[in-house]
DNA sequence: AAATCGGGGAC
DNA sequence: GTCCCAGATTT
């Protein structure tokens, strides 16, 4: 339940703020731009969004730079071969986006004559496209009055309001609040300032309240505390999962890899051969799992973070003179594995196998 | 409504 | 270690 009834806040203090303070990013146009009818183009902002969905600015500026280099528009990703975007998507973690990206491109580019839809109702209707990316592309490609609500909008508006309701509940309510402040003029730069206020000052610890346009009015500040919003349920301990990955590897410098399944975790993207990943330490993590018996030699342990489980992964590596036929993988050239779609828990395992097995920034 | 789905930076 | 990030999809 909500502890103030405070009347809708203006956007003008937000818009003035963003104007002096916008961050210079590279899928934007400089704010007031759409004033003057001129918005970002709306692939661009379809594949930043994407991109952006749980995943931070910084991580998401080199994918964004290599993808719009390689594919300058949505017909040459929907032209591409699967196997080069996930490639491509590699590193960036859910890679679901990347396989949705990929067929909403080819829906764009076969469906649509290579026009994104304009309205919110006909973008959400898109593979990997949402609440939040239809009403972001709407806003900031199309000019439409859409309310956009992500993470950062979600905790200026809690703060605002003061609402004591516990997310994911309270977001319909949030979204009540935000669309009530969208702006007919500007919608585009309203929610880009949201998402920059956000992050830059109404963030999660220690916000910056005293530079913020809406210091004047957040409930929060007045009669609580910022930092106790938003409230959010529990969140579930992450259980531990074992396995173990075999890297072999030919006297000509091959690795043994594999494709995963097209769906579920890592769908659709490269691994070493690996046994199941259960919940017990036992037998199936140890070297009598492996693809095929050879002087399997033990390399340590890689553990990797998922979203809901931690992996302790058992390294095995061996050396064999020339490569064997298997039922499924193929033998890959050490030397091209930065062209493969490798997530980085592969890269882990193949790494403390085969210490130079990738370049490394270091000098 | 709850679970699934990566990776990394800030603290 | 904890939190969370311009969330979407499936169950």
């Amino acid at each position: 339940m909500t502890t103030t009834t405070l009347d809708t806040p203006s956007a003008k203090p937000l818009l003035d703020w963003y104007d002096r303070h916008h961050r210079d990013l590279p899928w934007r146009v400089s704010p007031g731009m759409a004033a003057c009818g001129v918005h970002a183009d709306p692939y661009r902002v379809w594949l930043s969004e994407v991109m952006l969905q749980q995943t931070t600015v910084q991580a998401v500026k080199p994918y964004f730079e290599k993808f719009l280099q390689r594919w300058p528009e949505v017909t040459d990703l929907a032209a591409a071969e699967n196997d080069e975007v996930m490639a491509a998507w590699a590193g960036l973690g859910y890679y679901a986006r990347a396989r949705n990206l990929k067929k909403c491109a080819e829906v764009v580019a076969k469906e649509h004559g290579a026009v994104f839809p304009d309205t919110e109702e006909g973008l959400k209707s898109l593979p990997g496209i949402g609440d939040y990316t239809a009403a972001a592309v709407a806003a900031i490609a199309f000019n439409r009055q859409a309310a956009v609500m992500d993470g950062n909008v979600e905790r200026v508006i809690s703060r605002l309001y003061a609402i004591e309701a516990p997310l994911p509940g309270a977001k319909p309510l949030m979204k009540e609040k935000v669309a009530l402040m969208t702006p007919a003029a500007r919608p585009g730069d309203f929610a880009q300032a949201m998402m920059d206020l956000g992050a830059t000052i109404c963030t999660p610890k220690r916000p910056a309240c005293s530079l913020c346009p809406f210091r004047g009015t957040c409930q929060a500040l007045k009669l609580s505390d910022p930092e106790l919003f938003p409230v959010k349920a529990a969140k579930k301990e992450k259980p531990v999962r074992h396995g173990a990955a075999f890297i072999a590897v030919t006297a000509e410098g091959e690795i043994l890899l594999r494709r995963r399944g097209e769906s579920g975790l890592l769908g659709g993207m490269t691994e070493v051969p690996t046994t199941a990943w259960t919940s017990r330490l036992d037998g199936e993590t140890s070297v009598t799992a492996a693809p095929f018996d050879a002087a399997w030699q033990a390399s340590g342990t890689v553990t990797h973070v998922f979203t809901h489980f931690e992996l302790r992964l058992s390294i095995w590596r061996a050396a064999i003179a020339r490569a064997l036929d298997t039922n499924d993988g193929w033998w890959e050239p050490v030397t091209n594995l930065e062209a493969q779609a490798l997530p980085t828990v592969m890269k882990k395992a193949i790494a403390a196998a085969i210490p130079l097995a990738f370049k490394t920034s270091r000098a």
